[in-house]
DNA sequence: AATCCACAGGAAGCCCGGGAAC
DNA sequence: GTTCCCGGGCTTCCTGTGGATT
């Protein structure tokens, strides 16, 4: 029989019973140590189930601290309970990272609520936002019901785009005839609602959940459960629970971050034909959880950022921390000017600083150096065993030349 | 106490691409 | 074809500011 490249995995023995348990957008049947949450959140959203109007709702906390989870949970079993006594209840969910304008979301809700029968999906960008808006009032009153419409990661979209579309969306009642809505906002800025128009912050904030982070102990048990059900029996070697557990907390207690690093070590000593993991594997693991959270943004960064963080990258290849802001619009002039660009003005550089601050490839911390000024320090935040200049330089030729003639001239000063 | 630096970051407006409606 | 709308990227202009220096 001829060869095949799978083969030798084919009878490689797994490790995994079911891996999909020990990824994190895995809905799973218990959420352990939520249960004030769950509760407080259920008992406001029961009010659904009664066909009234529940309180809007507002759930802070750190990532991976369970927000999305539970109110995925909730919601799941609000539906089911709602169509076993034949009360429509349907929830929403907006990411606001990814839909993150008035237009957007509202034509996202609007076609998820697109009947079989009608096939008119609201355009993308063309229509006046208060039209896509009375089409949303219009579609809800036809399927009537109640609407949770969950909002998640509503900082985002509040810092990027204003309180408007919450304005809208905390009024909708007002609009609907014979539907019933009620809004969700999961923030992980326990502080964003300052930017809130006072009216918008008092509706929306009419009920306040906070998530805290789970501590060692908790994230310890949450991998256990998990553990057992994705797991085979024996695999899981001494301490190593503990030690993603323990590295997880260090994140913040960041349950997101726990189990990836469960399964990545796992994958790990899958591949090199062991059958337990160890504590090196999870060694290992964090370092590549590291990358793979890095990789793919650096990758996909506009050409301007790339040239921005490359100036950033350059000044500390020389050995220079704490860079002020006009230093690095400097390098970045010489750098367009070596590929012949026009380079940007340095309000816009000063913006695209903050971005890169914002995807976590940099700190820019503001400081006041007295008589000479105020700036930032800025700093690049890349994991040692990310190659930078190799991600970014991938796709664009002109960039590789910025880095090999800087390095060059820089190294010969 | 006043001054002054080197920016931060808000506001307004321009331009472009993409689309809808007439 | 023209006129409307939205969103993103960008510029221009502007006001604000923390703290060392005068």
């Amino acid at each position: 029989m001829k060869e095949n490249i799978f083969d030798k995995f084919m009878s490689q023995k797994t490790l995994f019973k079911n891996k999909e348990i020990l990824r994190h957008d895995h809905r799973p049947n218990h959420l352990p140590h939520r249960n004030t949450e769950v509760e407080k959140m259920s008992y406001n959203l029961w009010e659904a189930l009664k066909g009234h109007i529940p309180s809007n709702m507002t759930v802070y906390g750190v990532t991976g601290a369970g927000k999305t989870a539970v109110t995925d949970y909730i919601c799941h079993h609000l539906k089911v309970k709602g169509e076993a006594i034949g009360r429509q209840v349907e929830s929403i969910m907006v990411n606001c990272r990814q839909i993150d304008t008035q237009y957007r979301v509202l034509t996202h809700i609007g076609n998820m609520l697109l009947e079989d029968y009608e096939n008119e999906e609201i355009p993308f960008t063309g229509w006046p936002t208060d039209r896509v808006f009375k089409e949303l009032v219009r579609r809800m009153d036809a399927r009537g019901g109640v609407f949770i419409v969950v909002l998640d990661e509503i900082d985002h979209l509040v810092r990027k785009a204003g309180d408007d579309l919450l304005y809208n969306l905390t009024s909708l009642n007002s609009s609907l005839k014979s539907a019933r809505a009620c809004v969700i906002g999961i923030s992980n800025d326990l502080k964003f609602t300052d930017f809130l128009d006072p009216r918008v912050r008092s509706r929306l904030g009419q009920l306040d959940v906070l998530f805290r982070p789970y501590d060692a102990e908790q994230l310890q048990d949450i991998l256990r459960k998990r553990a057992d059900l994705a797991l085979e029996a024996d695999v899981v070697g001494p301490g190593v629970i503990e030690l993603c557990a323990a590295l997880a907390a260090q994140e913040h207690g960041d349950a997101r971050c726990a189990l990836d690093l469960l399964r990545i070590s796992t994958e790990k000593a899958e591949f090199a034909g062991e059958l337990r993991v160890n504590q090196g594997h999870v060694r290992a693991a964090q370092s590549q959880v590291e990358a793979d959270q890095m990789n793919p943004v650096l990758a996909t960064l506009p050409t301007q950022q790339k040239l921005v963080l490359a100036a950033i990258l350059l000044n500390e290849k020389n050995g220079l921390r704490n860079v002020p802001t006009g230093q690095v619009y400097d390098i970045y002039r010489q750098a367009c000017q070596h590929i012949r660009q026009n380079p940007l003005t340095q309000r816009r550089i000063s913006g695209l600083i903050s971005n890169l601050d914002m995807l976590g490839l940099i700190t820019a911390r503001t400081v006041s150096k007295g008589r000479y000024g105020r700036s930032k320090e800025i700093n690049s935040c890349i994991p040692a065993n990310v190659n930078p200049v190799e991600i970014m330089t991938a796709a664009e030729e002109d960039l590789a030349s910025v880095f090999n003639s800087a390095y060059k001239h820089q190294s010969s000063l």
